[in-house]
DNA sequence: TTCCTGCGTG
DNA sequence: CACGCGGGAA
């Protein structure tokens, strides 16, 4: 695979940086779409420490996209819960049934009609399981190539330079350059004497920083994961929120909205 | 506090 | 384009 490379002398000592300290992640199947759309699902916004014991243990549960489709909400909610953003899981989930019942999409266009993958996740699907050579533009890439170039890239621009800056296998470069700015290249203290290619890169000190969140700690969402948590644990949930302080009018109001998402009975 | 391999919706 | 959406680790 690595003779395939095709790319810059900065592609080529990537790659070679990746053939030795690629993280061993158990989602690191080549070729299979099924564990890696799950394993992506999961990683939206989620470490991967936190990530590898759940994608094992849900793996374990559904080793197959059709037995995914099957899967009970109740059932699914619990192996969820931990990894927060549970309507991913419903939005997997209800991907397993599309393609249980149509087959799997092998273009980014159409992947991305699945619910819950959007441009990144359908690229790194694309890239990764069917081989297409197209960049899976998430934060870290970003980061990445704007230091390569040295200023913040966005938009069309980023699109642009990704496209021109991939090797092929793009599934290849695409989780070498993620692993790069998870270990190396990352948002603040990036350990440049680590670097395999730092001397290719304009300026590692460029990086923006996302939009601030708002507290977690007494916010609405806050409230929905302990009922959630309640719910999937046949619980109570006015007293899950009423532990955390909640009026009984915010409560119902949460558990009416939870219910028509589907995360609720 | 920050930040994590984003996505869907208004 | 801005915002809501979970929750844990450092």
């Amino acid at each position: 695979m690595i003779e395939a490379i095709t790319g810059s002398d900065r592609n080529t000592a990537l790659i070679k940086w990746y053939g030795n300290e690629a993280r061993n992640l158990p989602w690191r199947v080549f070729g299979d779409p099924y564990l890696t759309l799950v394993s992506e699902a999961m990683l939206q916004q989620t470490q991967v420490d936190r990530v590898i014991p759940k994608f094992e243990a849900f793996i374990d549960t559904w080793p197959t996209v059709e037995g995914l489709a099957r899967a009970s909400t109740n059932q699914l909610l619990a192996i969820w819960s931990g990894l927060g953003y549970n309507s991913r899981a419903l939005r997997l989930r209800e991907s397993a049934r599309i393609i249980a019942d149509g087959g799997w999409p092998t273009s980014v266009s159409g992947l991305q009609e699945l619910p819950g993958v959007g441009p990144y996740t359908a690229a790194a699907i694309a890239s990764i399981a069917f081989g297409v050579d197209v960049p899976a533009i998430d934060t870290n890439l970003k980061r990445v190539l704007s230091r390569w170039h040295g200023e913040p890239l966005s938009g069309k621009l980023l699109e642009e330079f990704a496209v021109g800056s991939i090797a092929s296998p793009a599934g290849l470069w695409n989780q070498a350059v993620m692993d790069l700015g998870a270990t190396i290249c990352r948002p603040t203290n990036p350990a440049c004497g680590d670097c395999p290619i730092s001397r290719w890169c304009a300026d590692p000190t460029v990086y923006e920083p996302p939009v601030k969140q708002s507290r977690f700690k007494g916010s609405r969402r806050e409230l929905r994961g302990a009922l959630v948590r309640a719910s999937v644990s046949n619980g109570d949930l006015y007293a899950a929120g009423e532990a955390l302080g909640r009026s009984d009018t915010e409560i119902s109001e949460t558990i009416t909205a939870l219910r028509t998402e589907g995360l609720v009975d």
